[in-house]
DNA sequence: GGGTGATGCTGAG
DNA sequence: TCAGCCTCACCCC
């Protein structure tokens, strides 16, 4: 349950790999995505791709299906015996390897030539995507003059960026959240995107959130780091800093809360 | 069993 | 800025 994401393209590469090349049986047990279902039923699946927290799937017959999986959104994989759908089941996508079932989501829809590119136009540059560099990011920032921790939760500025990773790669970077984006150095700006690479992708190949560096709790390695250990200041409202004991602050900002270190993130 | 909050986003005001 | 939407896990009785 953490649809940020490094959760997306994880559920892209696994979709890909277990449904890929395949004629699908698709169907819509809870009936809100009954039309669309009954369009896509039985055509072979081309391709899954992922883009920020957006999901993109290819069908023979140029069908895009499109799947945002907003807060509540889920998927469940079964590779055998998979249980009956429910009557939350807006999706079901079968296989020969596997069944998906999808509940949930904000958006489970089938686009229309142009839509794809409307939607894509309101994106910035996913620090998963391939390719990507950090220029437009850190141009971004300097046009801006909100607070860093409102541009890190706009999906035109950074494609992908969900309320735990903004939190904890401002803990990273020692920045104050509350600092105007226009004024953090270019290279306050391009390690933010480099870190937000590195552990998007630390977080998509593990499949949860750990930033927290293991030395620094006694681990060996990030996987053996305890649940409740994994974030620096996520949810941590009054306890004390892990690395200097200052009691974290909690604030809203862009509407979330947003936890940070007074003492690591100095304004 | 009920109440609540959650890793998101939109559209109305 | 804020209500509304989608679902489920968790907490407390």
């Amino acid at each position: 349950m953490m649809p940020e994401g490094h959760t997306l393209h994880r559920h892209a590469r696994r979709q890909r790999r277990l449904l890929a090349g395949e004629r699908l049986a698709v169907a819509s047990p809870q009936g809100r995505f009954a039309a669309g279902a009954a369009r896509l039923d039985g055509r072979r699946l081309l391709d899954v791709e992922a883009y920020g927290k957006h999901l993109f799937y290819r069908w023979e017959g140029d069908e895009t299906l499109h799947v945002h999986l907003g807060l509540f959104g889920k998927f469940r994989t079964h590779r055998t015996d998979p249980p009956p759908p429910t009557d939350a089941t807006r999706l079901s996508l079968s296989g020969p390897e596997a069944v998906v079932y999808l509940s949930g989501p904000t958006i489970c829809e089938l686009l229309d030539p142009g839509d794809e590119e409307r939607l894509r136009a309101r994106l910035g540059p996913d620090p998963l995507a391939n390719g990507t560099d950090p220029s437009a990011f850190v141009e971004s920032l300097a046009r801006r003059r909100i607070p860093i921790g409102a541009a890190l939760l706009d999906q035109k500025v950074i494609a992908g960026i969900g309320n735990v990773y903004r939190a904890e790669l401002l803990f990273l970077t020692g920045i104050d959240p509350a600092r105007p984006a226009n004024e953090l150095s270019s290279e306050e700006a391009g390690s933010l995107w480099h870190l937000a690479v590195t552990e998007l992708r630390a977080g998509g190949r593990s499949g949860r959130i750990v930033t927290v560096v293991p030395d620094e709790v006694g681990a060996r390695r990030r996987s053996e780091i305890p649940r409740g250990e994994r974030l620096y200041v996520y949810g941590r409202a009054g306890e004390p800093c892990r690395r200097c004991g200052t009691p974290i602050e909690q604030r809203t900002m862009a509407a979330r809360s947003i936890w940070s270190c007074p003492d690591c993130q100095p304004s």
